[in-house]
RNA sequence: UCCCCGAUAGCUCAAUCGGUAGAGCGAGCGGCUGUUAACCGCUAGGUCGCAGGUUCGAGCCCUGCUCGGGGAGCCA
């Protein structure tokens, strides 16, 4: 009996015979010679199959083994740069437990909705798996971070009776005749638990019914939360910039090869170093309605259609090509998969280029006290390649649980941090109002009936304490690290606003 | 909720002026001993999203609906 081996582990095989439990990834055939791209949810490893080294049925069996069938392989490991994982495997025997066929998932493009309404097979193509594999570091690393820094894990109930966010987002729910609804942070029970252990953290699912149809929100997401008591802002911002680089460097250390593979940017990820960079509102606001933004924009706008020139060029003299004929096939083919990308690089350049003078307008016309928008965020972003917290938000845009600032009581002890690049928003925290009056003044003046928050009130009648926490998005930040552009793809079976597939 | 774009073979797309429905991939069969989203040959595969209208004639034009994509607001 060989000895069943994992793909990732090949290496340390060299030249002894191995089994293989997987799933035919791809194969090709080449008359006397079969090349196998057999996977094991560990990696992928081309598997040879020579002619006669093997029974003439079983070959023939192979030869026409469909796309995700499983099966088995036994052979010797010997090293090939010209397989996937630099192994290979010279079968001396297989078996084939299911022979599948018509896997609807094909080595070709393919469009999102298609691959979704197929998100049950998706999982098995490489992409996903490469963001699986960071989304389960990401997971690991910010439960190692907490652990080693003292927090206790709390887990916060997913039926909850208050709400810690705006009211009109919550999803209701039917509890034996009880109107309850689903958790839209762990926040003010990990308030409570804070009081008993210190340090705490949740982590689990989170739902909103916002009505945001945007690559940046789902409806049911992961979210893991902090809360601290005697804290200040200052060190929650300190928690929140170690937390994101260590995040950051565990996959860079762990998941090198699924980066490559996923074409993510990595030399951007290695400046993710501390300190980010730190700014109030008041500075943010001061920039974006300053000259020094305007030209930013403009120069931007520049640079989008000196691309969008060289990509139009581009696409010219392709399609040229292609109408005066006259190539290979393969040439053909491989000119319209360029065509094709070009044409969407060029669609999503024209938005850029459409969305540039509204919010270059937006920023312009920025007035202290508004909640920074989308674009303004994205533009502090652009013009930072580190994180950005951005500090001190007006009171009247911000939840009522945050803490106003005692020396300027017009705004609140709060963050939010921006990933780079322009990818927004990935933290938003804050220090809790700990003064029993003021916390209900604010319950009152929007509009919540205090009654329901008489349990979060009694925090603040026996022993409070300065405290404060922040939430992280699990799914942004994998979106932000893997570079992929939409955040329905960073969950394995992902709920939208308008749309759950499976 | 608002704005823009789209729906043609299992998948990704093409079809000039309104005039007989096309390609690649995938599938099936055959060929090739080192392939890299292999290559070569053959075969099958269509209610052009749905409903109505204009026209001698509609995939193409008009109206409504359904579904999808992108963007805005809001947020992690």
């Amino acid at each position: 009996m060989a000895e069943k081996a994992r793909i990732s582990d090949l290496k340390n095989y060299l030249g002894s015979q191995v089994q293989l439990d997987g799933w035919l990834y791809q194969s090709r055939s080449s008359g006397k010679v079969q090349f196998l791209i057999v996977r094991d949810g560990s990696g992928l490893c081309q598997c040879v199959v020579e002619k006669g080294r093997l029974s003439e049925e079983l070959y023939e069996a192979l030869e026409h083994l469909g796309q995700e069938s499983s099966l088995s392989v036994i052979g010797t490991v010997r090293a090939e740069p010209r397989s996937p994982g630099g192994c290979e495997l010279l079968v001396e025997e297989a078996q084939i437990h299911q022979a599948a066929r018509d896997y609807p998932i094909t080595p070709k493009e393919h469009g999102i909705d298609f691959l979704l309404q197929n998100r049950h097979l998706h999982l098995r193509s490489r992409r996903p798996w490469c963001i699986g594999r960071i989304r389960h570091t990401v997971v690991d690393a910010i439960r190692r971070f907490f652990n080693d820094q003292g927090f206790t894990l709390v887990d916060t109930p997913i039926f909850t009776t208050i709400a810690g966010e705006g009211e009109q987002t919550l999803f209701e729910v039917d509890y034996f005749g009880q109107p309850l609804h689903l958790t839209q942070t762990g926040q003010l029970y990990l308030e409570a638990a804070a009081m008993s252990f210190g340090r705490v953290y949740c982590f689990g699912p989170t739902f909103r019914a916002e009505k945001s149809k945007t690559r940046r929100h789902l409806t049911e997401f992961w979210m893991v939360e902090p809360e601290a008591a005697y804290i200040d802002l200052d060190g929650l911002l300190e928690l929140a910039e170690g937390l994101v680089v260590s995040v950051v460097q565990r996959v860079l250390t762990d998941n090198r090869a699924e980066l490559e593979t996923l074409g993510a940017d990595i030399g951007s990820l290695e400046k993710v170093r501390p300190p980010f960079v730190r700014l109030t509102y008041s500075q943010a606001a001061e920039i974006l309605t300053s000259q020094v933004t305007q030209d930013f924009m403009t120069r931007q706008l520049a640079s989008f259609e000196e691309e969008r020139r060289s990509l139009r060029e581009e696409l010219g003299s392709l399609e040229q090509e292609e109408k005066r004929g006259g190539q290979k096939k393969w040439q053909q083919e491989k000119n319209a998969r360029r065509i094709a990308e070009l044409r969407s690089e060029l669609e999503e350049l024209e938005v850029k280029i459409q969305n540039n003078p509204k919010h270059a307008q937006l920023a312009a016309s920025f007035r202290w006290g508004k909640d920074l928008g989308g674009s303004d965020e994205t533009i502090l972003s652009l013009m930072h390649d580190k994180p950005v917290f951005v500090t001190h938000y007006p009171r009247e845009a911000k939840a009522f649980y945050m803490k106003t600032d005692r020396s300027d009581g017009r705004v609140v002890e709060n963050f939010d941090l921006l990933a780079p690049a322009g990818f927004g928003e990935i933290i938003g925290g804050s220090m809790r109002e700990d003064d029993y009056d003021r916390l209900l003044q604010r319950i009152q003046e929007e509009g919540y009936n205090p009654q329901n928050y008489w349990w979060y009130l009694d925090l603040r009648k026996y022993g409070s304490v300065p405290h404060g926490g922040f939430g992280l998005g699990v799914e942004r930040t994998v979106a932000w690290i893997t570079g992929e552009r939409h955040i329905r793809q960073c969950i394995a079976f992902p709920r939208l606003m308008d749309k759950v597939y499976l």
